[in-house]
DNA sequence: TAGGTACGTCTGTTGCG
DNA sequence: GCAACAGACGTAC
C-alpha cells in the first residue's frame, strides 16, 4: 500500500491532533520509554542500504539538543499502468491510485534504491510507462508527512551521548523557527596540496585558532606540533562545540575539500558529523557543477552560494570584495600582499604569529558578520520551512515543487510521471513579449507593472498540470494556449499560488524580509520549473498558457493606456514606460500612475469577468515615474533598442542593459557613462566633461579604470574556432583561468598579473570611450567625435 | 542533489566579389 | 574589403 492517503481517506497526518505544546529540555531521569512529543527542525537527511531494507537517518535540531531519527526497513516504491502485462514480480500490489490521465497503477516495491532504479530503467526501456520511480524514499517520507522543516517527534527517546536517538518515530508537521549554532570556519594552508597552516573557529563572539607549529601565547590559540594532531584536535573541537550550521567562504569546495583531502593522507577518519559521523565532500562530475558536502546533522553553508540563493549579486564574490560591499570593511591583508595571498601569508605564519591568527579569525568574523547583515540563514531557514528543500542545496526549484506539488497531487489519489518520461513534443513556448523602444529623451513617465505577472497568471487562469490532465471533465473548460484546456474547480497550483500570496502579505506587513524574498523566488520558479524537461511536470503547453497569456494581458493593457491617449514608449514582459510629458509636477504625475494603474486593473476584472467568468488576480502598479527617461536605438541605427534604458526616478540614477551596468565593460567606460547620463539628466553641460576625461586617458590619469575583466566559460584551451581577447590573455597566464582580468595594451591583450607593454589608449578612446557616449549622445544631437575633438579615424 | 526566454554587443571567422 | 554569421558574455525580466 502507498505510504499516503487516497482521496477520501483522511491522512495520517490530518488525522493527527493539533499539535501539543512543545517540549521543555529534557530532565535528568528522563524515562525512555515516555514518549514526549519534541518541536523539531529537520537539518539533514541520509539514506543507508541495510540488508533488511533501507534505513533513512535525518539529524534534526530541538530546544533539548540534536535529535537523531531514524527509520528502519524501509521500503522505495513506483508504480505502472495495473494494464501493463510484462512484469510479473512478486512485490507487484494494486493501489486505488490513477495517473493524471485516469489510468489505474500498481505499486512496486523494493528494499533498496539500486535495485528500485534498475528495475524502473528496464520497464522504460520496454515500454512500459512508470511513475514516480525517482522521488527518494528520504524526500517522500518528509513529503508524505506534510514536513518541510518544522515538525512534531513522537516515539521512544534514548539519551546518547549529545543527542536524542529516535528509532521509528511519528512525524507531524508544525511551523517553529530553530535558533541554531552557527560556526564560522577558515582553514590557511599553503596552497591547495601543501600542509596545513590553521584552522580558525568563531562561534558568535568566541573564538579559536588551531594552529601547526609553534608561536607565542595568545588568547584563544593553541598550537599543535605536527598536521595530524592539528586536524585530529579539529575535529574533535568541532564535536565539542557542536554546532548545527557550518559556515564559510568557498566553505566547500576549498575548505571542507582540502580538510577531508589531508585526513585521508593521514589514515584519520573525517568524523566532522554528529554523534562522530563521516562526512563526505563530492566533487563535481562535470565543469560548473557545484561540490557537495555530506555532514550529518550540520548544514554546511557556503556563503556565496547562500547569497546567490537569495538574489544577491555581487561584482565580485571574494569575500573582501563582498565584505566591503556589505559591512564597510574587508580582510587585513594590505593590497599589495593580495597579489600573492600564499606567499604573504606564508610570511605572517613564519614572522608574525599575532598578525596571522588575526588574519585567520578575520576571514571567520567577516563571514559571520555577513551572514548577520543579509540575514541569509533566516532566508535559508524560510526557504525549507516553505518548500522543503533543505537549506544547504543551492538549486532547488523542481524539488521545491514536486515537495510541495506531490502529496496535493496524492491527496486526489493521482500519482505523477517519472521525470523525462514524458512524450517530447515539438512546440516550444515562448518567453516575454518585450516591446521596441520608441527612442529619444523624454520626461515625466511613469514605470507601471504586474506584480509577480506569472503567479498571477497561473492563479487567474487556473495554470495547473492536474487541471490540464482533468480538462475533459470539466463541461466548460477554460482555454489555455497552444491547445491546453484547464479544468475549472479541479487543479492544485492556483491555491498553492493563493496561500503563498497571502503568506507573503503578512510577512510584508511585518516586515520580514527574508520571507518576503523565499516566497517571491518561490512562485515565480513555479513558471520556470513547467518549461524544463528536467521536471515531471514538464509540458510546453502549461508554459505557453502562462507566458502567451502575459503577452495578450500586456497587449490589453496597451491599448487601453492608449485609448487614453498616452503613449507607451516601452515594454518588457510585465512592464510599460508612459509617457506623460512635459508640464505636471513629480506629484501630478504620480497621482496620474495611481490612478491609471487602478483603472486598468477595474478594467481587467471586469473584462475577464464578462469574457471567460474569471476572478482576476492581475495586479497593475506604479512602480515610479521617471523624470527624465533615455530610450536609445540599436548601435549605430535608427531602430529603438531593447532591455537598455537609463532614468532619473526620485532623484535616482537607474541603469538597465546599458554599458555602464555591464561588468565586461572597463571601470572607464562604466564611470564615463554614468556621469554622462547623469550630467544629462540634471542638465549639465557635458562638452568640457568628455574633452577633460579624454585628455586625461592620453595622460595616463585612469591608468587604473582600463582592466577588463570577463569570465571564461571554458578552459582557456578549449576556444577552437574563435580566440577573442580575454581568451587570449588567459592563455599568457597558463592553466585553468575562470576569471581573467586584462588591459589591452600596444602588444595586444595582456593579463593584468603579467603586463608589460604600456596601455593602448587609442583602443580605449575607439573602444570604451566612443560607443558608451554613443550610446546617448546621438539622442542629444551630438556626437563624441566632435566633443572629443579627438581623431577617430586612425585605420 | 537540472527553473525559463529574449536581447544587444563585441570579436573573430567565413564567404563573396 | 566588406557583409554576414557564429560564438561568447552578460543582462532584463
Amino acid at each position: 500500500m502507498p505510504e499516503f492517503a487516497t482521496e477520501g481517506e483522511p491522512s495520517q497526518v490530518q488525522s493527527c491532533q493539533a499539535p501539543p505544546t512543545v517540549a521543555t529540555p529534557y530532565p535528568s531521569g528522563y524515562d525512555a520509554c515516555m514518549e514526549v512529543p519534541r518541536g523539531a527542525f529537520v537539518l539533514t537527511r541520509e539514506a543507508r542500504p541495510q540488508h533488511q531494507g533501507l534505513q533513512l537517518i535525518y539529524w534534526a535540531w530541538s530546544d533539548a539538543g540534536p535529535l537523531r531519527l531514524c527509520f528502519t526497513r524501509r521500503s522505495a516504491g513506483f508504480y505502472i499502468p495495473a494494464t501493463a502485462e510484462q512484469p510479473q514480480l512478486p512485490t507487484r500490489q494494486p493501489t486505488s491510485l490513477k495517473t493524471l490521465t485516469g489510468e489505474p497503477v500498481d505499486e512496486l516495491r523494493f528494499n533498496d534504491w539500486t535495485r528500485l532504479r534498475a528495475e524502473a530503467d528496464r520497464l522504460q526501456r520496454l515500454g512500459v510507462p512508470t511513475y514516480e520511480a525517482d522521488v527518494k524514499p528520504v524526500d517522500r517520507l518528509l513529503m508524505e508527512h506534510r514536513i518541510t522543516g518544522g515538525c512534531i517527534v513522537r516515539g521512544p527517546a534514548q539519551p546518547q551521548r549529545g543527542h536524542i536517538a529516535y528509532t521509528n518515530p511519528r512525524l507531524h508537521p508544525h511551523t517553529l523557527t530553530p535558533t541554531l549554532r552557527v560556526a564560522s570556519f577558515d582553514v590557511e594552508s599553503v596552497g591547495t596540496d601543501g600542509p596545513l597552516l590553521s584552522v580558525a573557529i568563531v562561534i558568535g563572539e568566541q573564538e579559536w585558532a588551531l594552529v601547526h607549529g609553534s608561536g607565542p601565547e595568545l588568547p584563544g590559540v593553541t598550537y599543535y606540533e605536527s598536521e595530524a594532531t592539528t586536524l585530529r584536535s579539529f575535529l574533535a573541537r568541532i564535536a565539542e562545540l557542536d554546532p548545527d550550521v557550518l559556515i564559510g567562504w568557498n566553505v566547500v569546495a576549498f575548505d571542507l575539500t582540502y580538510l577531508e583531502q589531508r585526513c585521508k593522507r593521514h589514515g584519520i577518519p573525517f568524523r566532522l558529523g554528529r554523534a562522530q559521523e563521516i562526512a563526505r565532500v563530492f566533487q563535481p562530475s562535470r565543469r560548473g557543477a557545484p561540490t557537495m558536502a555530506q555532514v550529518p546533522g550540520r548544514v554546511v553553508l557556503d556563503g556565496i552560494a547562500t547569497l546567490r540563493a537569495a538574489t544577491w549579486s555581487f561584482e565580485r564574490w571574494s569575500l573582501d570584495h563582498v565584505a566591503h560591499q556589505l559591512l564597510g570593511r574587508g580582510k587585513t591583508l594590505d593590497p599589495q600582499q593580495i597579489e600573492d595571498r600564499v606567499g604573504a601569508i606564508l610570511r605572517l605564519y613564519h614572522e608574525d604569529m599575532p598578525r596571522f591568527v588575526q588574519y585567520n579569525l578575520q576571514d571567520c568574523r567577516l563571514v559571520r558578520d555577513i551572514f548577520e547583515r543579509t540575514h541569509i540563514l533566516d532566508f535559508a531557514i524560510e526557504r525549507q520551512q516553505l518548500t522543503g528543500v533543505t537549506m544547504d542545496r543551492r538549486a532547488g526549484a523542481v524539488a521545491a515543487f514536486d515537495h510541495l506539488y506531490l502529496p496535493r497531487l496524492h491527496r486526489r489519489g493521482r500519482v505523477a510521471p517519472t521525470t523525462g518520461t514524458a512524450p517530447s513534443s515539438a512546440t516550444a513556448s515562448p518567453g516575454g513579449y518585450v516591446m521596441t523602444a520608441r527612442p529619444g529623451l523624454f520626461r515625466n513617465v511613469l514605470l507601471l507593472d504586474f506584480k509577480s505577472l506569472y503567479p498571477s497568471i497561473i492563479r487567474t487562469f487556473l495554470v495547473d498540470p492536474l487541471g490540464m490532465a482533468l480538462a475533459d471533465e470539466e463541461s466548460d473548460p477554460l482555454a489555455g494556449f497552444d491547445g491546453a484546456r484547464f479544468h475549472r474547480t479541479e487543479h492544485i497550483l492556483p491555491a498553492l499560488i493563493d496561500r503563498l500570496w497571502t503568506a507573503r502579505d503578512q510577512a510584508k506587513r511585518r516586515q520580514d524580509a527574508a520571507a518576503q524574498r523565499a516566497i517571491k523566488i518561490l512562485m515565480n520558479s513555479f513558471y520556470g520549473v513547467l518549461g524544463t524537461p528536467a521536471c515531471r511536470f514538464f509540458d510546453p503547453r502549461l508554459a505557453s498558457s502562462i507566458t502567451r497569456r502575459g503577452h495578450e494581458v500586456l497587449h490589453m493593457a496597451r491599448a487601453h493606456i492608449e485609448q487614453q491617449n498616452l503613449a507607451v514608449l516601452y515594454g518588457d514582459t510585465d512592464s510599460l514606460f508612459v509617457h506623460v510629458g512635459e508640464g505636471p509636477d513629480q506629484a501630478t504625475c504620480l497621482a496620474r500612475g495611481q490612478a491609471l494603474a487602478t483603472d486598468l486593473n477595474t478594467y481587467l476584472a471586469a473584462h475577464l469577468r464578462d469574457t471567460l467568468n474569471l476572478v482576476s488576480h492581475l495586479e497593475l502598479e506604479l512602480e515610479c515615474c521617471f523624470s527624465h527617461l533615455l530610450l536609445p536605438t540599436i548601435r549605430g541605427g535608427e531602430q529603438g533598442s531593447k532591455k537598455r534604458y537609463a532614468g532619473l526616478a526620485a532623484g535616482e540614477l537607474i541603469i538597465k542593459g546599458l554599458e555602464a551596468v555591464r561588468t565586461d565593460w572597463t571601470p572607464l567606460a562604466r564611470n564615463f557613462q554614468r556621469e554622462l547620463l547623469r550630467r544629462v539628466f540634471q542638465g549639465e553641460p557635458y562638452g568640457t566633461y568628455i574633452r577633460e576625461i579624454t585628455d586625461q586617458l592620453f595622460a595616463g590619469h585612469l591608468d587604473a579604470q582600463l582592466i577588463y575583466r570577463k569570465r571564461l566559460g571554458q578552459s582557456p584551451q578549449a576556444y577552437r574556432r574563435q580566440v577573442p581577447p580575454h581568451v587570449a590573455a588567459a592563455r599568457k597566464l597558463g592553466g585553468e583561468v575562470r576569471v581573467v582580468e586584462y588591459v589591452m595594451t600596444t602588444r595586444g591583450p595582456e593579463p593584468i598579473q603579467r603586463q608589460g607593454a604600456p596601455p593602448d589608449y587609442d583602443h580605449y578612446l575607439h573602444k570604451q570611450l566612443a560607443p558608451a557616449a554613443q550610446t546617448i549622445l546621438p539622442l542629444l544631437g551630438d556626437d563624441f567625435v566632435t566633443l572629443s575633438a579627438r581623431q577617430l579615424s586612425l585605420f
